[in-house]
DNA sequence: CTAAATGCAAACTATTTGCAACGAT
DNA sequence: ATCGTTGCAAATAGTTTGCATTTAG
């Protein structure tokens, strides 16, 4: 691990956020002011090729980058925000459903979040 | 619903495809060559605010659209093959389990194709 | 006659790539 | 000395927008 994927690595998974690439970039500049982009992006790649982060992709939204310890996701139809969720695990059923091996799920919960349910009233 | 709206919806629901954009505008183009691209991108939209078809979001790859139709997605890991599958229906236990109301969800399996495998060996 | 839909080109967003310079073994 | 990493700029993919023109009610 080079020092901008270790750095790239911990903003991810330090935060509760759920990032964007351009969000960890914003970040990572505060340390390290002459970053680009680019870097960003490949790193995230790296890591996520390597397994050591999860790619959240949701419909009209820029990816967005999160730990990989097993969780689901509640988002909001309205603003996107993202927020973990643990429920019952799956596989079991799945697999015995599926009646075949799979290789992992992927669980989003759509609804309207408390805050743009207070602005639509 | 416009000429074109109803070509494109009729082209989406027909097809098993889970199509792209692009090969829904190559369908299109076969009956009415002179359609642009940006056509089909403002009816594909059109429809899905609608809530006419669905659109499916998997990492690195462009939007596909589907049918409305309640059912899950088999994911090839390897290729992006994407295959209808119906799985037990989950709302009642994720309401239980989240404690609120919500929209719908959204479940993608991931796994390695029957194509995959034999090229992997 | 009016409002909406289309064609077209340009703009834009997200992301990737090629390459020269740099840095750490 | 070598090889992977970075900075940078340019390229690409996917998608949206502005506007003049056409089409449908």
């Amino acid at each position: 691990m080079t020092k901008y994927e270790k750095e790239i690595y911990n903003i991810i998974t330090d935060s509760t956020g759920h990032l964007t690439v351009e969000q960890i970039y914003l970040e990572l500049k505060k340390k390290c002011p002459k970053v680009v982009l680019a870097t960003v992006y490949n790193n995230v790649n790296k890591l996520w090729k390597a397994g050591r982060i999860r790619k959240i992709s949701v419909e009209n939204m820029p990816d967005r980058y999160d730990r990989v310890i097993k969780h689901d996701h509640l988002i909001c139809q309205k603003c996107g925000r993202l927020a973990d969720i643990s429920l019952e695990d799956l596989t079991a059923s799945l697999r015995g459903q599926i009646g075949e091996e799979f290789l992992f799920y992927d669980l989003k919960i759509f609804y309207i979040c408390p805050d743009c349910r207070k602005k639509d009233l």
